[in-house]
DNA sequence: ACAACAATCACGTTGCGTAATGGTCT
DNA sequence: AAGACCATTACGCAACGTGATTGTTG
């Protein structure tokens, strides 16, 4: 019984990401394709589109491969393990300390886009100022 | 008459920049300090100083350096120049769709950033799945 | 068989970090 | 006079873009 399995190419502009990308990715060790075909043409299943996908959304948080490689595969057995299950705590603790660095992290972007936004306001100002009897230094 | 002007390391840390950026900034075209000292040190000056907080401010607008500089001369000229100026009004309409540049990739910014803060609430509920009936730290 | 798609180099770019070495300022 | 500060190479890295060339798939 074979899953489904995608080319890069779909998997790719599934995912709004470039080929080039996509590759990359995989360099680092982020999504490795499940198979590849006879002549090496990458194979990907549903949830390495699934990881594509979450890699992809968590760029903002700016988290470093190893981290993201750590999220994910923590995110994996906590998803597969249950409750009573060993060494799930600390997986728990540990994948909650990476969401509160993420959390940091998106704040301050957050911070930065309101303060760009707001450097365009006062751009915005430098036209709007149109007093006819205008004095200049 | 001298007006009072600053070094490199007080200009980048008012900024919140690396020394090195800031002289990045410069091989760029994007802030030339005003002055050098007979040893070759950069002297800042006050408006040298503001336009590398606005490029700072600017960072998330993701400008090229040759839109940036165009952008600032741009204002420079509007601040200076009174309404009845000739070519002013090409300035500003110029002026104007840099402005609305920067404002769609500001909006293209935030819905990552929404994108990204949505994700993180998937993954944060990965962990509250507890049917035993557990609280969390 | 053939168009569309993919693989692997490999060099290029941006935006700095990080020494290393040596001069400048007060 | 000396410690803090600065200048100029110059190599390095991340995160891809962009060919160029050749092989695979349906």
């Amino acid at each position: 019984m074979h899953e489904p399995t995608f080319h890069i190419g779909e998997v790719a502009s599934r995912a709004g990401l470039s080929l080039r990308t996509v590759r990359y990715y995989e360099s680092i060790g982020l999504v490795i394709p499940s198979g590849r075909t006879e002549g090496g043409f990458r194979l990907y299943t549903e949830p390495d589109v699934q990881r594509l996908l979450l890699v992809r959304a968590l760029k903002p948080a700016e988290f470093t491969p190893d981290e993201l490689v750590e999220l994910i595969e923590l995110r994996d057995r906590l998803l597969t393990t249950r409750p009573e299950d060993p060494g799930r705590a600390i997986a728990r603790s540990r994948f909650d300390g990476l969401l509160g660095i993420a959390t940091l992290r998106l704040r301050l972007q957050r911070e930065r886009l309101i303060a760009a936004e707001l450097a365009m306001e006062l751009l915005r100002g430098v036209i709007g100022d149109d007093p006819s009897g205008a004095a200049t230094t």
